[in-house]
DNA sequence: TAGACTTTTCGTTAAGTGTCGAATAGAGCT
DNA sequence: AGCTCTATTCGACACTTAACGAAAAGTCTA
């Protein structure tokens, strides 16, 4: 799975989660699609969101929704999960999350 | 008051207003901060929002904040005005604005 | 007219962003 | 072992960003 799996998936702590860096993550519409997706569909693996780019600019999205707080990873078999941290956020964040993906 | 005169402030329209653009002109603290005082105590010019930043970074800020559409700008004496955009902002993404300056 | 005041523009610097292709590395299958 | 699949890292590129100081422009006051 590349040399991600050696340094251990890191997820913030909810309370260290920033606004700073959720909103920063969500201006982007990619992100926000892949949001959207994890909210319609439930959790999935990386592949499966059919966005235009390249796959390595599919990770570099994947890991600054991870480190802004905003989604949850592991890995199962040859793929990589991701999961929406939406309680988590929305005990910090009451409904921004909601208000930015019905914003568009 | 500097050569942006001749050039008359512009605004885009409400309805050119992009999702991206308000969540990534809101990422930034200094911003939020200059927006919550035109909600707390009004409209003002730009030299009254005591941020720890040069003059030349701060006109750096409204300019962002005026192209982003988020206030709106006019010439009064030898200040510069600023007032919220509120009303249209909450047409265009309703609830967004308070939601964000609430989560921190 | 001369000076003070407010704010902008310009030039610079350091850091960050989105994108891609190539290379790499596990997991699982034959 | 070898091959395929999924996803990452790395290096490169063009672009954007936040910050500063210096210079300049317009407004007001003495």
């Amino acid at each position: 799975m590349g040399l991600g799996r050696w340094v251990p998936l890191s997820h913030p702590d909810i309370a260290d989660v920033r606004l700073d860096d959720v909103l920063r993550a969500l201006a982007d519409p990619h992100r926000r699609a892949i949001v959207r997706l994890l909210i319609a569909e439930g959790d999935r693996p990386c592949g499966t969101f059919g966005l235009p780019v390249a796959a390595s600019t599919l990770s570099h999205h994947f890991r600054a929704l991870r480190q802004a707080g905003i989604i949850r990873q592991w890995d199962e078999g040859r793929q990589r999960m991701n999961t929406l941290r939406l309680d988590e956020l929305d005990a910090r964040f009451p409904g921004l999350v909601a208000k930015v993906l019905d914003a568009d």
